[in-house]
DNA sequence: CCCTGTCAAGTCACG
DNA sequence: CGTGACTTGACAGGG
């Protein structure tokens, strides 16, 4: 078990996902965003491994519009060696690192412009870590998409698109329960059409549910994960007291954390906290899951 | 320097 | 059909 937070650190003092307008984009402009970003990427995880926060989520903006017509830069010819030095860090500290695509990743859309603007934006993520060189046990999460009226057909499709994907991004890509769509369950039915690894959200699953307890639902998404695929991995959040319903907690809520790690035992799973404090609550969520026979201390 | 409108991309609820 | 929520930050221009 590793434990982790999402692609910025509040504390070190740099950003690794500058970004600018897409009306500003120059050549040059990319090259100096793309530089800054590995620096404090490299300085990010520098950070994680003194800390032993040992999974990670690679921000998307690491390369702006690399997806984006606009995008001419051979981005990762002009990066290989640091891209490459990357790689190398994260083996030998043997980091878990993930990636997440945003909202426009729509794999299942009825328009064909934008599954094709979707693909791109996956094979960009993919690019990125075979660029580093890192196996497939680095992943690219994604949402199975829209519903648009008929769940059924709507699965079916991102079915026959998941199929119909170059082989370098589908052994990358897993399925995760969204918070209003598709549930553990839907992500199952999934996995058994194609074997798609299913990255279980703790908190999806209690705001849209299927029904499964969440020990069960964990054991069940463990079980789609291949030995080339890794261990599970997980997102967790809960429900920040007194917000909107789905709203993610501002700080790491230790009791129900502490739960989650009874819950979700005796399967081995690398965790992911997504509270808005970042760092700072996967520093806690380690502390406390350092009594837990599952979490992985440093070689010291 | 500070304030604030706006930002590549999608889906869905609502009026 | 148009707008805002989702969730969230930060770029960039204007005062």
């Amino acid at each position: 078990m590793k434990i982790g937070y999402p692609c910025i650190n509040r504390s070190i003092g740099c950003r690794g996902n500058r970004t600018f307008r897409l009306g500003s984009y120059s050549e040059e402009r990319l090259i100096a965003t793309v530089r800054e970003n590995l620096a404090c990427l490299a300085e990010t995880l520098s950070y994680n491994v003194r800390h032993n926060l040992l999974f990670f989520r690679m921000t998307s903006d690491l390369v702006p519009f690399a997806s984006h017509p606009v995008c001419s830069v051979d981005w990762q010819t002009i990066f290989a060696d640091e891209l490459l030095q990357l790689g190398d860090y994260i083996r030998e500290n043997r980091l878990r690192i993930s990636m997440h695509p945003d909202q426009f990743v729509v794999i299942n859309a009825k328009d064909p412009g934008i599954v094709e603007r979707s693909v791109r934006e996956l094979a960009y993520h993919t690019a990125l870590l075979d660029a580093a060189g890192l196996d497939t046990s680095a992943k690219v999460q994604i949402h199975i998409g829209g519903v648009y009226g008929d769940k059924e057909r709507s699965l079916q499709r991102f079915i026959r698109e998941y199929e119909r994907l170059d082989e370098r991004i589908a052994r990358r890509l897993v399925i995760e329960n969204d918070d209003g769509r598709y549930t553990v369950r839907d992500c199952l039915r999934v996995h058994e059409a194609v074997g798609i690894p299913v990255l279980f959200d703790r908190f999806h699953h209690e705001v849209n549910s299927s029904g499964e307890t969440v020990r069960d639902a964990v054991g069940l998404a463990a079980k789609t994960w291949t030995e080339s695929d890794g261990i599970l991995m997980v997102d967790y959040s809960s429900q920040q007291p007194g917000g909107r319903r789905g709203t993610h907690a501002a700080t790491l809520d230790s009791d129900h954390f502490a739960l989650f790690l009874a819950e979700s035992a005796p399967h081995d799973c690398d965790i992911m906290l997504e509270i808005k404090d970042k760092e700072q609550s996967a520093l806690l969520a380690a502390s406390l899951a350092a009594g837990d026979g599952r979490f992985v201390r440093p070689p010291f």
